[in-house]
DNA sequence: AGAGTTAGTTCGTCTAACGACCAAACAAAC
DNA sequence: GTTTGTTTGGTCGTTAGACGAACTAACTCT
């Protein structure tokens, strides 16, 4: 059998908040250690159950390499020896899973009337999925921080009581997060350069665990990655469909935050030269013409109340479905609107999928087909450059169920957990 | 002294045309090996002259190492020692230095009018600098691949006759090229679907090195991250200022092609919304509005010949330098719809620098400012996300030059010669 | 001359992948 | 049943190569 072919390879390092300008780390024998760990966790997660030899045959590696890997992750409890084969010829295989009970990522997604808090397991099973009010746009900064690291405590416990470590905590908030966790701004949540990740650290007093903190559209690009049906995808970019419109970008398999972690801010991109105001100050921003705020101006009266945007959307949906004209008229508007941005985007980035989430799922039968047009006719590549444009199927938790997932992408990088 | 950080590391391959989803390669000592030659490598490459210690002490590496690792790379013909230092307490330290003699790195870049071929050494010094008529424009795609095989054929006698082996062709061409190297569509070429790389290859009969295909865009990118002034950039978008108008995205630190190798058709980014039409079939887009074909029209009597581009934007230079208000208007309205576009590129990906190329630089005096004071109102993050805007000192070869610079990088990140 | 300082090499250690071999455990054929 | 073949997974010795410590070399300064 043919051995896969070793590729000139580069060594990348993936930390949130490491010292910029570094330069190219070098590598040695741990490097290797944690890389082919990590090869093997990534197989077992996607192959499971599978044996032993199924791994060294897949990945190349060596069979006694492959053992050893093994009996380490099984040391640091993220595997686990399940029954044998039976009804095959030779000797039966010992199948392996994840192990899911040992561990919980965390992941909490601060909105400005409400806050999700997520716990998943090492294989991304949902362990619990709490929701609850959260004044997040009347609250200062400080209280805030203090409901969250609340929360975040009560998901701590909670897992404890389950007998399980807690690898990771990471929070999602829409707005400019930059590289270090900070919160440069988010106007939503009356935010202004918060250092949400330092303070929560602080709150919750030396966790034991890294605390981190993104933008709602990039982890809901992770969510999509992670547990969306886009096998194999390496480009993606995923647009959050809320007052704001928000984009995460991955290229290459892996996030791209620009140089200050300010990428995706697609929802101010000006759509309409001249167009409708915008909070932010300008004109025809996508987000006036495609976010739900212009929508729901023209057909809630007495305007917007963020608190209570999704009975208020139901209520769209509702008259959509009743055929009502205008809703529908001003749908069609949004979907073209919006359509010329996802154009833009195919045109910029060349993804695979774009993935509409937030509100968008709710119109999305509305809306879909007339985006996806637009987008195609505005893309030069023939057929968007293989671009497709497709609804999110993960609900209202993508940026909570994102930042768990986040938390499992730096293990799944190699920061394992240490044996017991 | 304290070492840097060891993060938790990942394995990455960097191919062009290697088979897709073959997942994460696994690790195993000659990658160490293959990492550790490459970060030598480009220490010197970045800090020469400079000893042994030096790199032992920036790099992290040990000093036994780095001996080993510089002696391979002595071994290969890529460092050379040249004297000692002097005056100093100590021992003296034997300086290394690039070895620029043994080995060249070939870019064509192809264009409607011309053809460009440089070489360079392993330091980044031009070797050579040729530029000739070409017409790509009439030719079929036989004819063109032909005589850029017969262009590259001399490139590689002439450098045959100086010694020295040639590491690799890359050729740049205006065009959608997909990840294999085949041009999907150059519209001012008027190609479709040209196995460039394929036949390049077949032409040149086992050239012994590999030929790769490019956008002409990317490789400018790439040329401003080698060969630019900017230390330390990860994150940049390059704009080329022709006729059409193209983008490279580097973000951190690698080009991102996209999902098929389309990204950066910034060119028909929808600008002005039923504006002028442009050759795609749409209206409005950055090309018609921004490029060079919208401002020529205008100024040039009897409309635009690419063949005759360089003259004519020269005649605008002396009309603008003159003070002619036709023109200083054309161009002011040129600028602010290009820093539309560029306000797009900053809230979407937020680089650091975006550079303009092309033609562009000749009309920076009359642009630059504004186009900048249009990006930085547009973007959403204070300051543009710390994005600035600048003229790419690189002169017109930037695409070529970007193509040597895609060979070199392909030996940085690990593909070295074999020892002699 | 001797002390101090810096550069680079040598040597032994250690990590971890790899190849070859082997025992265990089964199915199928006899 | 016995034998044969197949597959799994482990053991053992080899090997690549990074690392640390000790050592030698070559200079400056006093």
């Amino acid at each position: 059998m043919m051995r896969p072919t070793r590729n000139g390879a580069q060594l990348i390092t993936n930390t949130q908040g490491s010292a910029p300008g570094t330069g190219p780390q070098p590598a040695d024998f741990t490097d290797v250690r944690a890389t082919n760990l990590a090869v093997v966790l990534r197989f077992v997660r996607e192959n499971a159950p599978c044996s032993r030899a199924d791994i060294a045959a897949s990945t190349g590696l060596n069979k006694a390499t492959v053992s050893s890997l093994v009996a380490d992750l099984i040391d640091r409890r993220l595997l686990r020896e399940t029954g044998l084969t039976e009804n095959r010829v030779g000797r039966p295989a010992t199948m392996l899973v994840l192990d899911g009970s040992p561990y919980a990522a965390v992941g909490i997604e601060v909105n400005v009337d409400y806050l999700t808090a997520v716990a998943v397991d090492l294989k991304g099973e949902a362990l619990l999925s709490w929701r609850r009010a959260f004044p997040g746009g009347s609250a200062s900064s400080g209280q805030a921080v203090a409901g969250i690291a609340g929360v975040a405590r009560r998901v701590v416990t909670r897992m404890t009581k389950e007998a399980r470590q807690v690898l990771g905590l990471t929070v999602a908030v829409p707005g400019l997060v930059d590289l270090g966790g900070s919160v440069r701004l988010a106007p939503n949540m009356g935010w202004r350069d918060v250092d949400l990740a330092g303070d929560l650290a602080k709150a919750l007093r030396d966790p034991g665990f890294p605390v981190l903190v993104d933008n709602d559209a990039n982890l809901g690009a992770l969510a999509e990655l992670r547990f969306g049906p886009h096998g194999g995808v390496r480009d993606l970019v995923y647009l959050t469909g809320e007052i704001g419109v928000g984009a995460g970008i991955v290229l290459d398999g892996r996030l791209r935050r620009g140089g200050a972690g300010f990428s995706g801010e697609i929802g101010h991109i000006e759509i309409v030269p001249g167009g409708p105001p915008c909070h932010c100050g300008r004109r025809g921003c996508l987000e006036v013409v495609a976010g739900l705020g212009a929508l729901l101006d023209r057909t809630v009266p007495g305007g917007v109340s963020p608190a209570e945007l999704e009975p208020e959307i139901d209520e769209v949906v509702q008259r959509a479905e009743a055929g009502d004209p205008v809703v529908l008229d001003l749908l069609d508007t949004l979907a073209g609107n919006l359509g010329r941005g996802v154009g833009i985007v195919a045109n910029l980035l060349n993804p695979e999928v774009v993935v509409l989430g937030g509100y968008y799922v709710k119109l999305a039968p509305w809306i879909l087909a007339r985006a996806e047009q637009e987008m195609l006719g505005r893309a030069l590549a023939p057929g968007g450059g293989g671009c497709r444009l497709v609804v999110s199927g993960l609900g209202y938790g993508a940026a909570a169920l994102g930042a768990a997932a986040r938390v499992l992408d730096s293990v799944d990088s190699g920061r394992l957990p240490a044996p017991a």
